[in-house]
This record gives structure tokens, C-alpha cells and sequence, in this order.
DNA sequence: AAGTAGACTTACTCGGAAGTAAGATTAATA
DNA sequence: TATTAATCTTACTTCCGAGTAAGTCTACTT
């Protein structure tokens, strides 16, 4: 399908050039056609990266629902989903690019667009995280406003560690997403338990 | 001094615009001068940025480690480095979103800025985990591809975090240092301590 | 008063890229 | 072989914004 194609060539030049470098007759060029069927089948310059997002995010999220869906425990899920997580960057960076090395200044329907696949993923691992805390049976120490903060910086440190991910190609996604997980998991385990850093007065 | 006064305004415009959808005359006229005067004092629009870039970074990197310069322990010192990397987003929210919600999509110049500006942080955070992890007497179980995914995925975190500081303007920014520092510092020295989560067989 | 230097502006040029009008090519029928 | 419809391209137009040439204003010197 004709379509499919020039989304492909799109999301190759979008993720090397960015939104504004990206001139629409490369992308054409790298499709096959030219300008005007970009045009004919997308639009616009902006619905053809709307596109292109739309696709990274819901082959991401799905990627990611599709490993962390089980009824296995809360924290084994996680792990699922991070391992799943870090494959899918490592297989598709384009898409990953795509997701995330994007300036949100862009247009109202961009940044729209760039929230809502950010917001998808939060609320997956929102999920696993309030899951993980009611499981552990803890005395509701930790309320919603927690879930939220620890699956931000879980969200955050995830991204950030692509970068780490990069430059040590050897080390397996399932890999990278254990180490996460012993760094986020054993700490919040311990808080529920009651153990806690302050500083010293 | 006029150069000053452009940079100043050149931040606000930037942050709220981006670089490409930033017009140098917008900048000019915030600046109370007209676009020629611009180029007489920064050359082009490009250097502009950079210009921007690069005070923001340094007065952040600078915040950081004031803050985190100080002969206490290691955990102590990355508390209060947290606390006015935090306190600084909140403060200054055009510089950080200058530095981490730029596309690095741009030009030669400006990646390599961006790109700097995080290495500087990353360094600062790096640091000082490394002298907890060698403080807690550990037997060097982590090396300093350890130290590097624990400081990348904090910086990311905390980076992360800015948004969800964003939605509780209530906390304050050492206390939003203070929970980081207990889904990390916790797991992490529990992780040295010999304890682990993996995935059951 | 006349000259001159520095600070600043108006009013352009010029290029680059999004978007399009009009025509060409191909393939399928009759 | 002529017809027509679908698909695709060439060759524009048009606009926007970075960068600049040339001139103006102010203040200070002589």
C-alpha cells in the first residue's frame, strides 16, 4: 500500500533530520514518487508526521502492553514490559527518534500527538507500579500522587538509559530492564517497608 | 550591557517558541531594539542560541554543584545537588526548557552545546555516585559501567521529574529530591548489599 | 555652526521549501 | 486504434524569514 510506504521513507527522514530539516521531497525521493502523491495521500507536510508518530506510538505501546500482559505478578510484568521496552529501541530507533528526540514546539496537532504516546506509556506502567504497591500488601503508605512520581522517573530513567544502551550495544534489553528494576524496585519495596533516607540534621 | 538584554530576551522566545518557529524579529522587538542590532552584537540566529544554550547551562551546572560542594557524605551531597537542580527548573523554567526540550535535530554547533551541557550534569552526578557507592565500602561489586547506568538513569529521572513537579507545585524542590533519593539511593545500596530481584525460572 | 563617530532603523534582497496547477504517462477497455 | 480514467510528474507559485545595504538620528568635539 502506497501509503504505508511513504510513511516508512518519512519516518526514516523525520528521524535523521528532524521536523523542519526534513525537506518533503527527500521523503518522496527515498518513497519512490513524487512530491505531489506525499501530497495526494497525506496532505500536509505536519499530517504526514502525525502519522508517523501515531505509528511509532501505538507499535510502542503495544510492544510494551503485549510483554507486560500476564497474570503473572506485578514486578515480573514490569520487567516484561521494560525488556520489551528496551528491544523495541534497540530493533527500531527511527520510531524511537521519532518519540522522543522531537522539539514539542511544533504544532498544536504535533504536540498533542507527542503527549498523548508519552501519556499512554505512563499509564501502563502507573498501572504495573499501583498494582506492585497493593500486592506488597503494604499498609496504603503510598497514595496515588506516589504511583505517579515513581512511574515518571521509572518512564524517565527508562528513556535516558537509551542513550546508555547505545554506547554498550552488548548488554541484552532484558538486561538493561533487570538492572532498572534493581535500582527502582528493591528501593520502593524498601520504602513501603518503612526504611527511608533523610538527610541529617 | 545590550548583549545581555538580547540573550534575555532571546531565552524567553526561544522556550516558548523553539528554534524554528522563533523569529529573530520577535526577539528584537522584547529586546526593545530592532533585528540588525541583533545581528551586530550575536552574528546570526544561530549563534544566538548557542549563546542562550550556554548560560543556561552553565548557570545550571553551576546551582548543581554550589550545592553538592561540600565535604559531607557522598548521599548527602547528591541530596542537595538534586535539591537545586530541582529548585533551579523550578525558578528558571525558560533555561531549563531551553536545555532539555530543544530538538537536537539543529545544526552542528547547537547539538554539540546540548550535548555538553548534559555531559557536564552527567559528570557532577557520576561523581558523586561513584564516592557513595566507594564510601558504603561495597567490594567493588559495581564498576564504572555500573556507576555510568546508576547516574544516567537518575539524571533521566530527575530530568522526567520536572514534569511531574510541573502538576504538584505544593512540593518543594528538596522534597521532590528527597523521594528520588529514596527510589534510588535505597535500592541502590541494597543492590551493593547483596540483594537482588530476577525473574523467577 | 559644522563635522564626525557611534548607535540604531527602515526597507530591502534572496533563498529555500511547502504546496499546487496543469499536463504526461500508463493501462484497461471497447 | 481511439477513449477514458487512474496514476504520477514537471514546473511552477507563493510565502516566510534570515540576513544586509544604505541611510538617519543623536551627541559630542572643535
Amino acid at each position: 500500500m502506497r501509503e504505508r510506504e511513504i510513511v516508512d521513507a518519512a519516518l526514516r527522514v523525520f528521524a535523521q533530520r528532524g521536523y523542519h530539516a526534513a525537506v518533503v521531497d527527500e521523503i518522496a525521493d527515498l518513497a519512490g514518487i513524487s512530491k505531489p502523491m506525499v501530497y495526494l495521500y497525506l496532505g500536509s507536510k505536519e499530517n504526514l508526521f502525525v502519522a508517523c508518530v501515531r505509528r511509532s506510538s501505538q507499535a510502542l505501546v503495544r510492544a510494551f502492553r503485549e510483554a507486560a500482559d500476564s497474570g503473572d505478578a506485578p514486578e515480573l510484568r514490569l520487567w516484561r514490559g521494560l525488556s520489551a521496552f528496551f528491544a523495541f529501541v534497540a530493533e527500531d530507533r527511527d520510531s524511537w527518534v521519532m518519540l522522543h528526540r522531537q522539539a514539542p514546539e511544533q504544532s498544536e496537532a504535533i504536540t498533542a500527538e507527542l503527549a498523548q504516546a508519552r501519556e499512554s506509556v505512563m499509564r501502563e506502567v502507573a498501572d504495573l507500579v499501583r498494582r506492585g504497591i497493593d500486592e506488597g500488601g503494604a499498609d496504603d503508605r503510598l497514595g496515588e500522587v506516589d504511583v505517579d512520581f515513581v512511574a515518571q522517573a521509572l518512564v524517565g530513567a527508562a528513556d535516558s538509559l537509551t542513550d546508555w544502551m547505545e554506547q554498550h550495544p552488548r548488554e541484552a534489553p532484558d538486561r538493561v530492564a533487570l538492572r532498572l528494576m534493581n535500582m527502582i524496585w528493591i528501593g520502593m519495596r524498601d520504602v513501603l517497608g518503612g526504611e527511608m533516607w533523610s538527610p541529617p540534621e
